[in-house]
DNA sequence: GTAGCTGCAAACGATTTGCAGTGTT
DNA sequence: AACACTGCAAATCGTTTGCAGCTAC
């Protein structure tokens, strides 16, 4: 995870985006983070090194490289929205005592949900998107979740 | 859909709670729509035979339904709260270009899923719900979907 | 009678907007 | 130079809260 500045200026460059600042820091510390953090949570992490920058341009900005599919916005279960930078399709497990939104990726799953999707005939609907919604807590908050 | 007087109040009270006339009509109201409302959408088909009935009302009362577990909030995409009084397990297609959400239900892919998180190993969750989440659009958004 | 519920209005948190000024191309 | 982008503050939206009065039990 995380792209230099070179890749990040690329990437933004290649979408006719123009390349400021604070869309390299917003976009890094999104790449950089491990978690699916707020707008605040980035616009807290970044604030530090580019004090002058607005939460306003980092809502923005965060807006502008979800509508060019950069990055990914999730509704979390209380209505909040989080940001992600991966972009592949993959599957979320919300921890509700922690608050968390963990990542959750594996191969055969998706065959096995694409598969069906495949079988089954949606008629008058073109699918964009489709994820394993799982719910959940920690039944020791303070380590984590390994899955075998 | 739809339950009667009788079996309404009986419900409320099976929970402890006080048989209101803004409890049995907003949950009435809820068991009666088919799409999933917001609760906007709930207190205005409901105020004209409850003029005197207030907004924050239907919100508390669809937090207490909720919290009893008599109904669902489902937050959707867009970060807005919708309820439905379907309480089974299901699964929902979110409509983009019409907003709409649609249950969608299958024995199969219960069963297929179940059957998937049964052989894997979460270490430290216990998983409280799961949902298949799927995201298209209507290519003719006056027509109904079918799926076969 | 009392605890719980309602309705109102005000407060709230997250997000968006208008706009003047600034920066990128 | 033109236009897109930023920062600020104010506005907005959906939702929650405090509290005085009312209602079911």
């Amino acid at each position: 995870m995380g792209l230099d500045l070179e890749a990040v200026t690329g990437v933004l460059a290649s979408k006719g985006l123009k390349i400021t600042h604070q869309r390299i820091v917003v976009y890094q510390a999104l790449l950089a983070a491990k978690n699916h953090p707020t707008a605040e949570q980035i616009y807290d992490s970044i604030k530090s090194q580019n004090p002058s920058i607005s939460l306003a341009t980092v809502y923005k900005t965060l807006e502008t490289l979800a509508e060019n599919l950069l990055i990914h916005k999730v509704s979390t279960p209380q209505g909040t929205m989080r940001y992600d930078a991966r972009i592949d399709n993959h599957n979320h497990i919300y921890i509700s005592n922690t608050n968390e939104i963990l990542d959750y990726e594996d191969e055969e799953l998706s065959k096995i949900l694409l598969n069906y999707l495949k079988k089954k005939n949606f008629d008058n609907l073109s699918i964009t998107d489709f994820k394993v919604q799982i719910k959940g807590e920690k039944i020791n908050p303070d380590k984590g979740i390994s899955i075998t």
